[in-house]
DNA sequence: ATGATAATAAAAATTATTTTCAAAATCAAG
DNA sequence: CTTGATTTTGAAAATAATTTTTATTATCAT
């Protein structure tokens, strides 16, 4: 999905909630969609402020909460007591096998797993907009 | 894996590590084996607590750190702001669709799936341990 | 343009988690 | 079994991330 897109559908929201559109919202999400990679707050704010430097970081936080909600960010924990945000991926999509010794990761892909996820998720009546599959264990480096 | 083998796995890290056994970190351990989904701090400590009233809540969260570190208990954050603890899956396994609009959590299980993820480990020359499946999105009752 | 409503920045408040500290418990060695 | 060094504990204080409050400003349908 493109830029332009996003800011579209981030707009609809909007409408739809009865919400107002502002430079701040606008600005955060251009810098957002500049970063490539799962970003907190804190390093999200710093980047914004280059933009736009009276921003608050509070805004920042209601926005992002915003761009999860109309699903075009992801917020994702990791264990060390930040949230950081991510994009929904466009279409494709990568697992993770992480090893538990050294640490390697490994991507994959695979289809027929997407396509049970789907299955799933429509009989639970779920809309998905967004999965992490990680599997935890040993590389061929470090046996079982 | 039965909870007397948790308790002497348990014993055997402190003991590696040079720390002591204590009651409270017994009782923890037993209450936390009686639960059956990923409960939180507040949860788990109120249960404790109807075994051992006297026990802080500081003790919960070292315990429960403890007990993540030697492989007994896992930490998951599903974006609430709270960490919840769940065991380490003997076998099966429950994996989890979470809404990202109200923060409702479903937990669901598909053999096909941990089939399939089997079968890309082993193409990869990967033992899985663990796992985690997550999928994002809107549920029911907030819509797409 | 106007007026009702929502959004903003900054500060204060809240919440989860971690740290501190003095007292109590553990345990290897005598 | 006692000792003594060390760890653990509970309670309270401290910290860090996030949320809420408030007075002011901006938005937008009319």
């Amino acid at each position: 999905m493109k830029l332009a897109d996003k800011k579209e559908l981030l707009q609809k929201y909007l409408h739809e909630k009865g919400l107002k559109s502002t430079t701040q919202r606008d600005d955060i999400i251009d810098v957002f969609f500049k970063t490539s990679t799962h970003i907190n707050l804190e390093e999200l704010l710093k980047k914004v402020r280059r933009k736009n430097p009276k921003i608050g970081y509070a805004t920042v936080y209601r926005t992002m909460k915003l761009l999860t909600e109309c699903g075009i960010a992801m917020e994702r924990q990791f264990g060390d007591g930040q949230t950081r945000y991510e994009h929904i991926p466009d279409d494709s999509h990568h697992d993770h096998c992480i090893c538990v010794r050294c640490g390697r990761i490994m991507e994959f892909e695979n289809q027929k797993i997407e396509h049970l996820q789907k299955e799933i998720a429509d009989k639970l009546n779920f809309t998905v907009t967004n999965h992490k599959l990680e599997l935890y264990g040993f590389c061929s480096k470090c046996g079982s």
